[in-house]
DNA sequence: GAGTGGTCTAGACCACCAA
DNA sequence: TGGTGGTCTAGACCACTCT
């Protein structure tokens, strides 16, 4: 029978039945589904179309498959980010971090690194400079259970913050507490999100799987002055977080 | 040759190479890339291993194939969701949108439908009431040149909108018009934002094509005790949208 | 070594779109 | 009608994991 069944291709009725046992319960989180080779006999069809049913599943983020063990249904246990947590000067101690859950006390800053560079255009508009103007760079990757799942890029203009120890390249501190030892604390921040499929570079910058998606976040901070003093653009692995926010008019 | 390139997939060398010439320009948002049949030739390969490089490019959203016509770039023009501006009265009025931008303006509620529904678990919970609860489920499709990019499902205890004409199925206004005027206006809202692939169901309920995540926001009202008085499920095309929050301390 | 997923070939027929 | 993508078959060899 080398067609497909009427109307619905073949794969995706494969799917759907896998689809349904793992929403089903059938298959836990962390379970084994059947081998493809064992698909192929159950539902008569060759592995490649198998596997087209598999791929669909691993795109919709439901499952990750690893050579020489099998394929395994994903497990989803989601950190809370707390936006206006970090406008808290008693979060900014080194160490501590915006999260909050069980999970999010195992997350923490690591691989700091800090340089001066020149403004990139998107930056300099957003931090209203001239395109070029020296800028720190402070980057910082968060870790969960030593998995990478978000890396940051913090941009402060270098006049801002001279005579820290951040303008001499130590990233140690969160730049929030340099910006306030300058008289310029962070009083309200502007967030932008985004979500879309990571590139293949992100893909292994995270540590994500493919068929997770990426929250993108461009977060501007102001002073009381309401003048733009840092820029970060964040990249999350979107099936390790929620986000929150506390909205007033 | 049935064999793979040393260490790279032949595959992945083909997605690599589409990939950068569209990043780089070589294929503009809506160009149609080389047919399937001409890059077996152009690559000497099986049109399974092109399938599977174009696969790979659709999975990251960058492009989107039609049968019949052909591949082509996908376009990525964002609207940009502003949250705070939602608790201003003066954008309840009917047909006005919280969204800003030239896309936002031609962005509508339609389809709107309103009923008596028991509160569901998660609903309840974020009212502080009991499961099963009266509630006033209002739903709204926001369409974009026609096109499904945001579902809403919000929910009002109905005691708390008694009298009004949401409380008699009528869904033509927005909920905060309703609940300003049983006084009790919404001030602050929390929102919860999260990202993932879309269910088949979902990938069509919005007119989203593979390879694009939905972003889901759960919204919750409080009034000026700080009483929640609404619970708004979204579920958004990710390419289509941009949220911007404003944070405070 | 046995079993798993990863990659690939060389065909085939179908559904759809545009000229 | 000819070209496009969509689906499928029946093989094959490789790389990896586990026992």
């Amino acid at each position: 029978m080398p067609k497909a069944g009427k109307t619905t291709p073949e794969y995706q009725k494969i799917a759907g039945d896998l689809h349904r046992a793992v929403n089903g319960g059938k298959f836990k989180p962390g379970a084994r589904l059947p081998a493809e080779r064992e698909l192929m006999t159950q539902y008569g069809v060759s592995r490649t179309t198998v596997r087209q049913a598999l791929a669909a599943l691993s795109a919709d983020g439901l499952t990750e498959s690893r050579r020489g063990s099998g394929t395994v249904v994903r497990e989803y246990q989601p950190v809370r980010r707390i936006a206006n947590d970090r406008l808290s000067p008693d979060r900014w101690s080194v160490g501590r971090s915006v999260w909050q859950s069980d999970k999010g006390d195992r997350i923490r800053p690591e691989d700091m690194t800090a340089k001066e560079v020149p403004a990139p255009d998107p930056v300099a508009a957003a931090l209203a400079v001239s395109p070029g103007t020296p800028v720190m760079l402070r980057t910082v990757v968060h870790r969960l259970d030593g998995r990478p799942v978000q890396r940051s890029r913090c941009y402060v203009p270098r006049s801002l913050i001279d005579g820290t120890p951040l303008a001499d390249g130590d990233p140690t501190d969160d730049t929030y507490v340099h910006l306030a030892a300058a008289g310029r604390t962070p009083v309200r921040t502007r967030e932008e999100v985004r979500s879309r499929m990571p590139a293949a570079i992100e893909r292994s910058a995270l540590g994500v799987s493919a068929g997770t998606p990426v929250l993108l976040l461009a977060v501007t901070a102001f002073d009381a002055d309401d003048k733009p003093v840092e820029v970060t653009e964040v990249l999350l692995d979107a099936s390790t977080f929620i986000l929150e926010y506390n909205v007033t008019s």
